[in-house]
DNA sequence: TATTGTTATACTCTATAACTATA
DNA sequence: TATAGTTATAGAGTATAACAATA
């Protein structure tokens, strides 16, 4: 949203950073609203299709999403029939999500578009200079979850 | 808030930008919230420093914030004693801003926190590493502003 | 007792539109 | 008629706590 031309702030690495996350999240929005999904209900369905049989509880836990928020995704999901639940055999508190066809095929063509997006977005840099700024992304990524 | 793993999306340097976007964010709050400030607000300050007698019309304008949640912006920097309000002498429907002693003193130590917070946040990057990571960032701004 | 999923509540942030006072 | 600032309202998003079913 905010853009901000001049600051001391601007300055800052950090700050840069900070603008950058802003629009490429904006970007990914643009993106995938052509398939009217929302990044956060991506992410989610990216990671059910990754880990099948996983728990509301283990999604929650691996994408640091609260569980009382995983809920409302899941409903979603549900109602436009991308994912769903089964309660488990084995401990009837939990519910074993999967990923349905339509699910897969949404899932496709959003990781296809993503990509694509992408080669756009930084369109402006050499391969040499995207493989150097991804590495150093990495990098402090790393450091941090090492924390 | 969110720390994904792993997840097909993970690979992409966009979202690489996205977390660390978010993650710088989170540190900056984590540094201004001991001036008792949050980063919306600390910019808003520092753009009145930096502009002085501009509207707060002008200053929406200039940050990309929408007036009516500018009016809660100022009326808290008022209530905080940090900037202060007074009618334009030449066009009585607009304010002029201006910071106090008090707002100066906090974006001080703000500005020199913030500064300190970026060493930290950066320590595991060379300057040569930090400086290309710099430029990269700023060649991908300006490419976006050019849009 | 503890855990999984759910609901209720409240709080923040934001977006839209209508309002007032000035021009 | 248009503009600066304000207010009202409603919609997301999220955080906390309490709850039912099951272990």
């Amino acid at each position: 949203m905010s853009t901000y031309l001049s600051s001391p702030l601007t300055t800052g690495t950090g700050y840069k950073l900070i603008k950058l996350g802003e629009s490429a999240m904006h970007y990914a929005e643009e993106i995938l609203v052509k398939l009217e999904i929302k990044p956060r209900y991506f992410n989610v369905l990216a990671a059910i299709a990754e880990n099948p049989d996983f728990s509301q509880k283990e999604l929650s836990t691996l994408l640091g999403i609260d569980p009382n928020i995983m809920v409302g995704i899941i409903d979603g999901l549900e109602k436009t029939e991308l994912a769903r639940r089964r309660r488990s055999t084995t401990d009837r508190r939990k519910y074993v999500l999967e990923i349905t066809s339509t699910g897969q095929s949404l899932l496709e063509k959003g990781l296809q578009a993503l990509k694509e997006g992408e080669e756009k977005y930084f369109a402006t840099l050499s391969s040499h200079e995207k493989e150097t700024l991804d590495k150093l992304c990495t990098q402090l990524l790393v450091a941090q979850s090492e924390h």
